[in-house]
This record gives C-alpha cells, structure tokens and sequence, in this order.
DNA sequence: TTAAATTCCTACTAAAATAGTAGGAGTTTG
DNA sequence: CAAACTCCTACTATTTTAGTAGGAATTTAA
C-alpha cells in the first residue's frame, strides 16, 4: 500500500492541532497526546524532529510546550511529509549502481512523477484542514 | 521514502523487456531474469501474480514462458503497481474506526490526492518506457 | 527551595512489511 | 525419457515502522 507513514500523519495532526489553536499559547505533549488518542512517547518524538526542522518552536519546563513558528498557510504538508518521512522517490534507483541503464527511461519517467506529486503536496496548506 | 516496491519495480521490468521484445514469442523468467539481472524465484512469483491478473498469459513445459495479453499501450503503470503492491491510499484511515472525525477533512484531501496520482498514473502506458 | 510539569536525549523492543530462498510437483516438447 | 519450463506452497532473513522506557535537564510557581 503506497501510503504515508503513521510518523507523518501523526504529525500532521499535531500541526493542524496547533494550527487551529490559539497562537501565543504553548502546547504540551503529553496534554495534545491526550486529546488527539495519540501516543504520548512516539508523538513527543515526532514534536522533538519538527523543531528540529524549525516548523515548532519549545519552551522547556513547567508551563512550557510547543507551538508553531510559522503561520498556518505558509506551511505545506509537503514539508512535513517530506521531514518526517523522507523524500519523495517513488522509483529508488540508489544512484546509478543499477545495471538497467537501458530502462533509464524509467528513472525519467518516474522522477518526473516524483515533481508532479511534490507540486501537489506543496499547494496543500495547513489551512486547508480547516473545517 | 514514499516509493514504490521492489515488488513492482521488477514487475515493471519485466513487462517493459516484453513490450519491447518480439511478440508471439514466449519468454522464459529464467533467461529473462537472467538478462535483467533480477532473482529468479522472485520474479517467478511476480509473474504468476501478472499472469492471475491477466496481464499475462504463459505456456508451460520446454520452449514455454510468458507473454503480454495486451498491447503494450494497453498497459499502464497503474494496473501494474496497484496489482503488485495494493491500492495507492495515502492516508490509511482504517475505514471509519478512528478518533479523529473532527480532521476528517483530512481524509477527503488525501482521497483527492490519491485520485491526482491514479490519473497521472493511469496515463503513463509500458510504450511510454520505450528508448 | 522544592515539587510539578515540561522538553530533551538515547536506547531498546515489538510488529509488520518487504524481499527474498527452497524444493519439488505437474506440464510440454523434442 | 530428459530437459526446460510454469505452478504451488512454505519458509526465512532483512528492513522499516511503530512504538516503549527511563531518566537528565530546564522552568515555573507555591
């Protein structure tokens, strides 16, 4: 099943958690885990690599959490699921060791599929999951 | 990575040397794997699977193989990833079982996107492959 | 100044999917 | 009858995914 991984989605909902929340706020994970049936270690993970990538920004300690740097239409799940779950490469020629040389037709064909997904998944915001 | 299998890869291998090759003629996935440099156990289960779908037709016993039911720009990339390799779904929602209603608008943009892949999919055709 | 609530860090583990391997039965042709 | 095939089924090894676990460091507020 061609499929974004549970890493991806979960944190997909984070940031649509946070996106629609009250800005200025803080927002823990153990709380957010709570409310959106996730769990509470494997999303903490997740929050840690989007503040790695600067999407989330945290406050240590009591009262702290974490929250969004960027505005909501300016971040494309994209650039989530591309975080979170390594590019997209729908053919993984691992840099020409291949011996189909031949079918490299293939490699062409597929990285331009890889463009045409990677412009649809750009356009898409977290705005966009806005009831 | 969001990619496609092995699965579907040496599938796709397959059927693309036998679009090329002469038709009427049978081709054995000993030899073929072979000339592809592919495993040959592997590919057999790949092809009996092509075979069930009836992309391809064999004739078993000495001089045997396998053969394209269809012309080759019959065949397009979709048939043969969502045979090899299931359903393209990006977003697995378990059909209705989970908590997260609320984001369901989630699931039909997802829906949409997996609609925008089957198109662009279903369009590319094995000729496509051709040198 | 201490307790509670948080992120941060790293290591481990369990489950599922993927990518094969293996052996031999049945079929067909020369 | 032997060789060259497909067909069938079961097993295995590897990799990826999806978590769990424990505690250190940080911050706030009572």
């Amino acid at each position: 099943m061609l499929s974004i991984s549970k890493r991806s989605q979960y944190g997909l909902y984070f940031l649509i958690f946070l996106a629609k929340s009250k800005q200025g706020k803080f927002f823990s994970i153990k709380k957010t885990a709570k409310i959106l049936h996730l769990p509470y270690r494997y999303l903490s993970q997740i929050a840690k690599d989007l503040k790695d990538k600067q999407i989330l920004a945290s406050k240590e300690g009591s009262g702290g959490g974490y929250f969004l740097t960027k505005k909501p239409e300016e971040i494309s799940i994209l650039e989530i699921i591309e975080l979170l779950q390594e590019p997209i490469n729908l053919i993984d020629c691992e840099q020409n060791i291949c011996e189909h040389k031949h079918n490299c037709k293939m490699r062409k064909i597929f990285l331009s599929l890889d463009n045409q997904m990677q412009t649809m998944l750009k356009d898409i915001k977290l705005t966009a999951f806005y009831d």
